[in-house]
DNA sequence: CCAAAAGTGTTCTCGATACACCCATGT
DNA sequence: ACATGGGTGTATCGAGAACACTTTTGG
């Protein structure tokens, strides 16, 4: 949709400018452990980053950073939150995003860009320190009411896969069972004729993420709100 | 806290600069309708907005085009989502916030300013019906896990006035037993000893909202995470 | 036959829902 | 006395949490 300015009231002569600085939070999944991307920097580490270009939606600068800094394609992209960088040496907002890679197919095409533990991280900017604690969160919340993790796996995985992710992301052990009934009721897998052996035990049947559930909540709020409308109807 | 700039790679010698505009959604609840504030403007109405100066958070800057364009206060700010605006006469990067006015004190003193109904608001830029429609889903959603409720109602209340709200906001009516049941076994509320009669009938308890649970979510997520820090303790 | 992960059911508790009557007051 | 909104309790149902054993495979 093409969206048209609405006429401001001329606020002053002399109007203020800003570099709109882009940046990505990129996790992905591997080893067990949750990593976070970070683009070549002299010194310690940061995060990928691009200031918006002219006619250029502030998604698809998110998305070059991840091409341009880190030599990778995304899966997911989320824009997170803004902030009016102070003390800075020109005037800059930056604009956080959280961005999701896929546990195979993550590796990182631009020379100095590396995968780093988001949980030791340390060698890092207050600030992006800050905007990583703050994706983390969001990815934990998100967790619960959408479909959000199926982007840290490949097509096809094994529930056991499923549970690992959110294990290492919430960052606790869940019960076997329990987490299968609650995926298995919400509908939202479709089990694949194949199975994986890859040990001495028995093999996993895998799974195939549904479609047309992508981005959506598959739990109802607390409390429902009538469709926007007319109100009080009960 | 001060934030430092991380140092970035000089990205090109020609940076692009825009426009800040901070926008934000004033809501309140008058005549048991939904209202939002719109700013005075030739012809039809549009959200007060302002563009960010130098030195000052965009928190500051929805703040001031709170105060200037509708001369009100204002109890609750949250943000809610920046976007790049296309073809715009000048480059220009929106930051739309959520704001909260009392359902009281809301007289908006800049001449020209005005609350409008939500539902019946149809005189406005496609962008700005935009971002209040996206305010609203906020805010709805908002209402189930956190306290956020409260700020549309003055210091006092009864519990009836409480339940009005909303009813008001998710547009559809709710059971009173299980209401009061629910947002009494929440604790955040403290009965005080006044009462309020108003009408030929029994007069109604006022209770104020309890201090340190402000922005706070008092439902727990399905999937708690652990602290950040180490993972996986069962 | 042993190690190792896959897979599967039941019980308990608690919160969400539906539902109807008495209470205190002003006129 | 009656109209008006304030205030209260109970029964049902479903989802989340705790908890242990059998199945299938490779070596």
């Amino acid at each position: 949709m093409v969206l048209e300015l609405p006429s401001q009231p001329a606020s002053s002569t002399t109007e203020f400018h800003s570099v709109i600085d882009v940046r990505p939070v990129l996790f992905s999944i591997q080893h067990g452990e949750l990593w976070v991307a970070t683009a070549p920097t002299s010194g310690n580490w940061q995060l990928p980053s691009v200031s918006l270009n002219a006619a250029e939606s502030l998604d698809s600068a998110a998305l070059r950073a991840l091409r341009d800094q880190l030599g990778t394609e995304h899966r997911y992209m989320e824009q997170l939150y803004s902030l009016a960088v102070e003390n800075a040496p020109e005037p800059s907002v930056l604009i956080a995003y959280l961005g999701i890679a896929q546990s195979g197919a993550s590796q990182l095409g631009v020379s100095g860009a590396a995968w780093q533990r988001v949980l030791t991280l340390s060698e890092i900017s207050a600030i992006d320190a800050r905007i990583i604690d703050y994706a983390l969160v969001r990815l934990r919340a998100k967790l619960g009411y959408t479909t959000i993790a199926f982007h840290l796996l490949p097509m096809m995985f094994s529930l056991s896969d499923l549970q690992q992710v959110y294990e290492i992301v919430l960052g606790r052990v869940l019960d076997k069972r329990n987490f299968r009934r609650r995926i298995q009721s919400a509908d939202i897998l479709e089990a694949t004729r194949e199975t994986r052996r890859e040990g001495s035990h028995r093999p996993a049947r895998l799974y195939r993420f549904r479609d047309a559930h992508d981005a959506d909540s598959y739990l109802t709020p607390v409390w429902a709100a009538a469709p926007v409308g007319e109100p009080l109807t009960p």
